[in-house]
DNA sequence: ATTCTTTTTTTACGCGCGTCAATTTTTATG
DNA sequence: CATAAAAATTGACGCGCGTAAAAAAAGAAT
């Protein structure tokens, strides 16, 4: 940097204003920085900006699962959203361990960042270790919400959700049954649940639930293999069946398939299933999967915003923030 | 560290090169600092570490499309390989674009990571930019080659998988057509194309290859409309398909399911579809997919501990080694 | 016990940059 | 044009650690 100062004319100090944010020098200082940059392409080193640095510009992301497409997508929109503003984003991905989950927080922890953006696992997450986390570096959740923890939190209304899928199903057919996991790891699987019953209610119909055993993260084996053995127990008291989320659907698809049973609403057809989240697959399911489709580059980029107002504000907001976003409906063969 | 160092009895340079490599110190002073660690949880500056250090202890791994659960789950087992060995891992993903592949390897670059492992695009990776780029970092490259790039490639031996699939198409019913993209990004395209041309000859039967217009990377989207165009014109010679790769696949049996196709080896099945990778979604295809599967634990570990071997010799190897293991077949109900 | 070897300690420097205070230069304002 | 305000420069210190050289200590071998 002495070097480059030297040749280009600027002083360091200078330099180091303009690396640490260009907009903070007078715009003809930035355009002879920038013109040099380009002739001499000098690049500060990383480690010894951020040594001195109580805050840097790193920016961290954690995901419960990247294998899960969902989380793919939006941990991308959240990077680019990062991206955007100036910010370095390091995403990683709890890889469906809670103990993960928290070794991430740590390794993020010692990367000093400005602030974290964070799709915990929810019930299964360590909170107090989450809670611990956020009272150093400025916390956003996103996607599953943890009572308490973290400045805000962002992700979809799974009460207009549901509502609207249930009412929607209601209306061009039998009412639904609820399929779901047992012991789910995510908290809006709680809330679907209880979306559904209201929703049922509202409806004047009776509300059935139907939980499937099993844990991990391999939803659609515990859709297939457990749905399936529903489905050849006829367990179902009406022909459309409601999924906490599209993996189980995709599961319970692949068991109907196999069962030699039609899903649609053809007249032909004994089964209708639906989903939520519009996981990237459904459209080519068998058949394809009517679904709830999250706006999940709203809400990525709406946490983002969210994060960075806080980090540009210098101080932690008074009151935490939540922001849902409604679910759109998405029609397709399976229901 | 200093401080640690007054409270723990040791000396600040033994500390430095104990967390430089625990091994590098005699036991019984390791145990004494493991011990003082617990109970002081002190915790080196990551910054300050590699600002001195011209190799540092980091692994870039760079994939082409982090939303492709294949690349999410081999760029999990490359990365947990790299924590294995004492190293910390960066996982990115280029988003199916080129020019952010080159991004990645910049914002590496400026890591000063101790080797990098990449999957890349292949054809439409920039060549140069890479080999220029691996003039100054050791490079190992995986699933996909790039000749004359890098220390070394570890992959699938396409010839050997396709082989094996075209064998047991042959044997078990018609022999197969081969769908495919018309302008593939990936080489190992190329290498199934040519592998299928070979093993039909082999098999004394005419090959027959169909391609698909369309770029990126919405694989299933171009296999259900390009495919299922040419179900509808009934392009196929025989009722055999094997696809490049599973993705494909998928797409292809949505639109023989929207058709009424029946895909199977029943007797009332009028078309079979094969895939190749062992998608984490083809068993819960209608019907599942029989498809080949890579041994990509066994090339994320060979990725890995081929880099590891470069870089404890601290030199580069004379010749670029290719390692390329063998694919299994996995048959399920689609052929 | 002596000698040789390995390991640790002592001492000291420097990495590349952030950042501060004092000063000078440039730009905006009246 | 003078003056105030904003921006840039000068000079200097320190961050937390790597690392080198020389001396001391500990352990191993004879």
């Amino acid at each position: 940097m002495e070097e480059f100062a030297a040749i280009s004319g600027i002083s360091r100090p200078t330099l180091s204003k303009f690396f640490n944010d260009p907009e903070s020098v007078r715009r003809s200082t930035r355009e002879r920085i920038e013109k040099a940059l380009e002739k001499y392409d000098y690049r500060p080193n990383v480690f010894a900006m951020n040594q001195n640095r109580s805050k840097t510009k790193n920016v961290g992301i954690v995901v419960p699962y990247l294998a899960d497409p969902f989380f793919s997508e939006i941990g991308r929109a959240v990077e680019l959203a990062c991206l955007d503003a100036g910010y370095s984003p390091i995403l990683h991905s709890s890889h469906g361990s809670p103990q993960l989950e928290n070794d991430n927080l740590d390794s993020l922890r010692s990367l000093k960042p400005a602030g974290v953006l964070l799709a915990p696992f929810g019930r299964a997450s360590d909170r107090k270790f989450i809670q611990e986390f956020a009272r150093e570096v400025p916390l956003v959740l996103f996607d599953a919400n943890i009572e308490g923890a973290g400045e805000a939190f962002i992700g979809t209304d799974n009460f207009q959700s549901i509502g609207l899928v249930v009412e929607y199903l209601c209306r061009s057919g039998e009412p639904p049954c609820f399929f779901e996991m047992k012991t789910p790891s995510n908290p809006n699987a709680n809330k679907r649940r209880q979306a559904y019953l209201e929703a049922m209610a509202r409806q004047g119909h009776p509300a059935h639930i139907f939980q499937a055993e099993g844990d991990g993260w391999d939803f659609e084996e515990i859709g297939s293999v457990e749905g399936g053995r529903m489905l050849a127990d006829r367990v179902f008291p009406t022909n459309t069946v409601l999924c906490s989320n599209d993996r189980l659907a995709i599961g319970m698809l692949s068991a109907a398939y196999r069962q030699g049973i039609r899903v649609g609403r053809g007249p032909d057809c004994t089964l209708r299933v639906a989903g939520h989240d519009d996981h990237p697959f459904s459209r080519f399911t068998c058949p394809s999967l009517t679904t709830i489709a999250q706006d999940y580059s709203a809400i990525a980029d709406h946490a983002a915003s969210a994060l960075f107002a806080i980090l540009e504000s210098e101080r932690r907001p008074a009151a935490r923030e939540e922001t849902l976003f409604e679910g759109k409906l998405v029609m397709r063969e399976s229901a």
